[in-house]
DNA sequence: TCGCACTATCGTATTGTTACGATGACATAA
DNA sequence: TTATGTCATCGTAACAATACGATAGTGCGA
């Protein structure tokens, strides 16, 4: 502990731990790629698109922009249904409303 | 876009562009890692507290403790102030306000 | 000034992420 | 069945992140 110094009070709890802490890490390290950011921001005003669509709108190969969703999946953030051969992407709401809520809660 | 698949209308705005964009992707990075959360919960019960502390805390080596605390700063999540020799390490009170109104803004 | 305490930075090894082209898997239409 | 469209996965290259020990820098007390 340092002297002469204004220690403020805590402005957060993160009152978190375990399995939840993990998840919501998992979470942030998803969207914290420009990218992936890029995506989400995407399926705002593109829901129900597939995976060709995003392909066009970044700059990027199929293949990568594949791995990138995957990881989005993962963490939670978006859905993904199959359709036929193709694959119609969605914001994940629950986990999405989970995260918010979460943030509010612990910052 | 897909038939018979009910599009849900957007569950955040994700209004958010430029440089600020990149700001809050950079801080989502930041604590995307389990042992620089694990520094922020920390520092909840440990405000003011200095590196020796955390290194004490953590189970990694100083050079890492240093170099995760240096990510944390430059995202802006934490203050670091030089106290003679040691430095002293407080919440970043006014980022962590800016980022939990702009995820309650657009998510 | 010397030595001690504390932290940052350097150099480097290891691992993880990101990117690509090529290929495989699957559904649908012809 | 075959061809086409769509996406995931494989293999791999390039780069970034993470970790460490060693060392340098800085402030302070003796």
């Amino acid at each position: 502990m340092i002297k002469n110094q204004q220690i403020p009070a805590a402005c957060c709890t993160l009152d978190i731990t375990g399995e939840e802490q993990e998840r919501l890490v998992t979470m942030f390290k998803a969207l914290g790629n420009p990218l992936r950011f890029e995506v989400m921001k995407y399926l705002v005003t593109h829901p129900g698109c597939i995976t060709g669509d995003i392909v066009e709108f970044l700059p990027i190969a199929q293949a990568t922009v594949s791995q990138h969703l995957k990881v989005l999946r993962d963490a939670g953030w978006l859905t993904g249904v199959a359709e036929g051969s193709a694959r119609s992407y969605c914001l994940n709401e629950t986990n999405i409303t989970w995260f918010r809520s979460k943030v509010e809660e612990i910052f």
